[in-house]
DNA sequence: TGAAGATCACGGCATTGAGTGTTATGTCGC
DNA sequence: GCGACATAACACTCAATGCCGTGATCTTCA
């Protein structure tokens, strides 16, 4: 029994990186001689978990030491976010299907909820998918009578994807029936992300659609982030959970945005 | 020494997978129990190796010994090949590794050889790699300080990768330093490939570039498909692996094409 | 039905690669 | 320029994996 306190390292390095996360992102700030005594590792060790949550974007290192990053980078995280709400993101993704009939061409975003509806495309054949999410890309391209279309571009290793003007640009040509897109907040009529570079090719979907849909879990609701997507007018429809509290439903209906709930 | 007789069984069981496959080939048929003594390994082994081989669709299976699959046999060769020349195909990439530098942007096609060039980039960071195959941008994905850029366009699940005219102008908004890339023939001073598709990409790929490299198995020369690809002249250099006859590497000089050997 | 051949199930063996520490060298800040 | 901190290079450990053989069980064919 060791004396580092919570539960030890009992997955490999990943697992000590995440505690460390933890531990600066509540503590704000972290020395690596303080860290090494903690987790009773090297300094060494130590510096190559910080140099991995560094190009993470997650921590911030100086000399001295390491402090956490500002904004709420971190929620970006594609691993972090594939964990959270998988339940519910089945539900909405169960939902969104019932929109998609074969024959039409559809396109994804780079979201943890798109992927969900992509895995239930396979019932849905035949079918044209436009993406520029990794996932989705690998788990398409295993599907027979999808005829799989990538948005290529400079590819972000936080969120698996390829984005970028190269990618706005191949999105500019096309022209589908239906979009489905997923943004971090939603709140007084508008949809928020945090990421610029996220934000442009989503605008560029949005564009590019006859009809666009919004799929919320309802973490999303009631929240803001530093830059506004489009107004909720935007789009035809907004899909969200059961987890979404009637006040912020209320809300959907004063700005006269037609929404779904899935059960 | 073993008296096996020909080279021996170097690189773990696919070679001698290749071995047996060749003897039964040649002999039209053979048993387990003789093909067990002829390379020292046990029953189950064998059975094993022509268990892989009958799923390659290489042999047929049955009860007391295997044949040459009758017929149809070319194609899954093809396919066999594909897995068979991966030791030439690895020094082929070790070659062509050398001619790229930290910093540099390069692009690769399609190709199970440029696959093997990738696999080999990890080490030559800081780079930026553009392509539209599917399976490098996965592996790719994974390697840090290599700043990826996809290609996007069409899936095609025949060779993986991304085709088309939207692949094609995504290629034109570029510019690299090194473009490699591998066509299925060479002969008389040019490249072929059977598909248009394909020519289409590789030849948008071979006008973007500062430097281009043709990487070919030996067994690509000294035969012709379809579609000409390009004149060799287009081509800063080839690299063949030393499998290539002398004759072939003979054309290359008639041609004064710039060609590298890799051992 | 009997016997040869094929498959299954388990365990040993060697190899690989990730993870880590130690020592040496480089770099920042005072 | 000096001390503290950071990085680079090399060697070691150890767990995971692929490969193979042995003996038991199942299947096929005469």
């Amino acid at each position: 029994m060791d004396g580092t306190g919570t539960r030890a390292g009992r997955r490999g390095p990943a697992g000590r990186q995440e505690e460390i996360a933890e531990h600066v992102l509540t503590h704000g700030s972290a020395t690596a001689a303080e860290l090494a005594e903690r987790f009773q590792v090297s300094l060494m060790t130590i510096h190559r978990d910080l140099d991995e949550l560094e190009h993470q974007g997650i921590v911030r290192k100086y000399h001295g030491g390491v402090t956490a990053q500002p904004s709420g980078v971190f929620e970006s995280n594609v691993a972090f976010r594939m964990k959270a709400m998988q339940f519910e993101k089945d539900a909405i993704a169960a939902k969104a299907a019932e929109m998609i009939e074969p024959g039409m061409a559809v396109m994804l975003d780079d979201s943890t909820t798109t992927l969900a509806l992509a895995r239930r495309l396979a019932g849905i054949t035949p079918l044209t998918v436009v993406t520029n999410f990794m996932e989705s890309l690998n788990l398409l391209s295993q599907v027979r009578d999808v005829r799989l279309m990538a948005l290529g571009g400079d590819y972000d290793p936080l969120h698996n994807s390829f984005l970028g003007v190269s990618c706005i640009e191949a999105i500019d040509s096309l022209q589908v029936d239906l979009c489905f897109v997923s943004t971090s907040a939603v709140s007084g009529g508008f949809a928020y992300h945090q990421e610029q570079h996220i934000v442009s090719v989503k605008r560029a979907m949005l564009a590019r659609a006859a009809r666009n849909v919004l799929l919320l879990d309802h973490t999303k609701l009631s929240r803001t982030a530093l830059h506004r997507v489009a107004p909720l007018s935007a789009f035809h429809r907004v899909i969200v959970d059961a987890g979404a509290s009637a006040e912020a439903l209320r809300e959907f209906d004063e700005h006269k945005i037609a929404y779904e709930v899935a059960v």
